[in-house]
DNA sequence: TATTGTTATACTCTATAACTATA
DNA sequence: TATAGTTATAGAGTATAACAATA
C-alpha cells in the first residue's frame, strides 16, 4: 500500500488511530535500541525507574509501573542475570528486597537516556520547537483528564 | 497510586509514553462501546473499512488495514455469524470471495460513526476548536513522516 | 507456479492462583 | 490474616506454514 492510500486512513481514523499507530512506531524503535543492550520495554522501564529511584522494593517497581508482580519478578531476573541491577536483603524484612543498580547498570544510564531522546527526536522531527512543547502541553492535559474517566461497562 | 505520581511519570516519557498510554485507553473505551454490537477492535476496523469501501476481497481488506490473512478470515466469520456482512462468490475468480455489508451491516453504521465520535470527544475534550485541529494537523504530519522511517538493525 | 482463502499447529504472552517465607 | 516474592499452569492471542482450490 502506498503512502496515499494510508494517508486516506489517517483520517478515517482521527485522533485516536493516529496515537495509536505513532505509539506502535515507537515501540519498534524502542525495542531495536534497546535490543542491543539485551533489554525489551518491560526491562527498560524498570531500569529507568530504579536508576531514578532507587532503593526500591519488588512492590513499589509494581506499583509504580501498574505491572504486575510476576512480570516484575521475572524481568529482574533478566536485569539481574545481565548484571544491570541486584535484589539485596532488606535489613527492615527479611520477605522484601531491596533493588539497587550495579555500578554496570549505572553505566548503562547514559545509553538509556540517549535512546529516549533519539526516539523522541525521531518521532517529533518533523516539528517546530515551539510546536513541540505546545504538543506536549496539550498530551499532558489530554493524560491527566483521562486519569478520570469511568469507562463504560461492556454490558449495556 | 495517585494523579500527582502518575503525573511525574508523565513528565519522564514524554510524548512517546504519554501517546502509548492515550492509545491504551482508548482501546478500552472503544472495546467497551463495541462489545454490545459483538464487535471487537478488528472486526470493527473491518467493518468500517467494508462499509466505506465495498465491494472488497479478503486479500483486499487485509491489505488495507495491513492485517494477516488468518485474522481477516477469523473477524469475517464472526461478523458474517452476526448477520453484519456476508460472503459472495467473485463472479471474477471462483477463488476469491467478494465482501459486502447486509441491509443489517449498513444499518450498523450509526452507530459505529456515533463510537468513534464519542470516544475521539471525549479524549479531545480539554482541548478548544483550534488546538482539535492543531493537534491533528501535527499528528498527521508526524504519522506522514513515520511512513518512511527505516528502523535500525536489533543486532548492531 | 502463484494466488485466495482456510485451517492446524506451535509458540509466545498473559493472567490466575497456588505456594513459601515471612510479618 | 495479610504481605513480598516466586512459580506452575492454564488460557488467550499470535504467527507459521501446510493445505485445497483455482488461476
Amino acid at each position: 500500500m502506498d503512502v496515499k492510500t494510508r494517508t486516506q486512513q489517517v483520517r478515517q481514523g482521527s485522533l485516536g488511530w493516529m496515537m495509536k499507530r505513532l505509539s506502535a512506531r515507537l515501540d519498534e524503535e524502542m525495542n531495536a535500541r534497546l535490543a542491543p543492550h539485551g533489554l525489551d520495554l518491560s526491562s527498560f522501564a524498570i531500569m529507568m525507574t530504579v536508576l531514578e529511584h532507587h532503593p526500591l522494593s519488588q512492590s513499589a517497581i509494581g506499583e509504580r509501573l501498574e505491572m504486575a508482580a510476576y512480570k516484575v519478578s521475572r524481568a529482574l531476573d533478566q536485569l539481574e542475570g545481565l548484571g544491570y541491577l541486584a535484589r539485596h536483603p532488606d535489613p527492615a524484612s527479611r520477605r522484601a528486597h531491596v533493588i539497587r543498580p550495579t555500578a554496570k547498570g549505572e553505566g548503562l544510564a547514559p545509553a538509556l537516556h540517549g535512546v529516549v531522546g533519539e526516539v523522541n527526536g525521531k518521532l517529533a522531527a518533523p516539528l517546530s520547537e515551539e510546536e513541540r512543547r505546545q504538543m506536549a502541553e496539550m498530551l499532558h492535559r489530554l493524560v491527566v483528564a483521562q486519569e478520570t474517566w469511568r469507562t463504560p461497562d461492556s454490558e449495556s
